[in-house]
DNA sequence: CTTAAAGGTTGTAGCCGCTACAAGGTCAAG
DNA sequence: CTTGACCTTGTAGCGGCTACAACCTTTAAG
């Protein structure tokens, strides 16, 4: 078993740094997606303090972490989270019209797919709907309808 | 310039031979595709009586392949192309269960892919319609949102 | 006949966002 | 000192193509 690592002075208690996979636990990132973030860019480079050469981690990591799952949650590139993490780590008093720009781009992305898919499942579903499965594959709606010339 | 290949012994004027360009102008499928297809095992080697070693092809195989693509626009896999390329190969006699199975499969997955998708979007829309466009970084509710502790 | 253009051939790498190893290094507890 | 949990890097695979590079073949034209 592991411990925490770091216990520090005995001060205030808490472990200030987190090993990757103590992040990952925190952030519901597996340490090989937080890797491949770091390689990414997406991520900072974590820092090596310790002798192992360990990846170390702070709470401010975590949060950034959690924002970059979020962004992901929601569907956004790993380019898109980059620009996202970039505006927000730009001078605070900007406005935040890029952050919309981008948030409305991708909306639009989202409904462009959803209109793809709902036609793909009209035409799936009109196709099954015509197909009655007690016929022979060689009168099989569906089949014919695959083969049939445009 | 390259014209009909193999024009026969003039008897019927039609070539029955086309190269792999032809197949690809026959059936919207480019000739990447097309190889690649080959190489997956979802259609079959092609003859190469050619001796240059060019590939072969012959009408029935451009109804294969539009089989293919018609399957792949309605967002079945290649395994699941394949599946169906064996069922409609198989005894004609054979009642259609096999395919309406297969079709059925794929529509409940379509269906899970919108529900996710509309919740995205919906998520997604919230956050927008929050956002103050003019609002500073600082204040971005779509930022903080990204930001928040869940 | 030569030659140039328009095809064809194989093999390999890249896209996206992970995921899954293998082979080894490091750490803390017993 | 051993155990075993965790870490490290590097590499390969997923799906379904797409895009080369480097070379070969066919055909029409000169």
């Amino acid at each position: 078993m592991r411990h925490k690592r770091t216990p520090g002075i005995e001060t205030t208690e808490v472990a200030v740094t987190l090993t990757i996979g103590e992040l990952a636990a925190r952030t519901g990132v597996t340490p090989e997606t937080i890797r491949y973030y770091e390689r990414e860019g997406v991520i900072p480079p974590a820092s090596r303090t310790g002798a192992g050469s360990y990846r170390q981690y702070a709470s401010a990591d975590a949060e950034r972490l959690r924002f970059v799952r979020r962004a992901r949650d929601l569907g956004f590139s790993l380019d898109e989270v980059r620009e996202l993490l970039d505006l927000a780590a730009s001078d605070p008093g900007r406005p935040c019209g890029g952050v919309n720009q981008i948030a409305h781009a991708h909306l639009a992305q989202v409904d462009a797919k959803l209109v793809q898919l709902r036609a793909l499942r009209r035409e799936l579903n009109r196709l099954i709907e015509a197909c009655d499965r007690d016929a022979a594959l060689a009168d099989c709606s569906l089949l014919s309808a695959l083969s049939a010339a445009d």
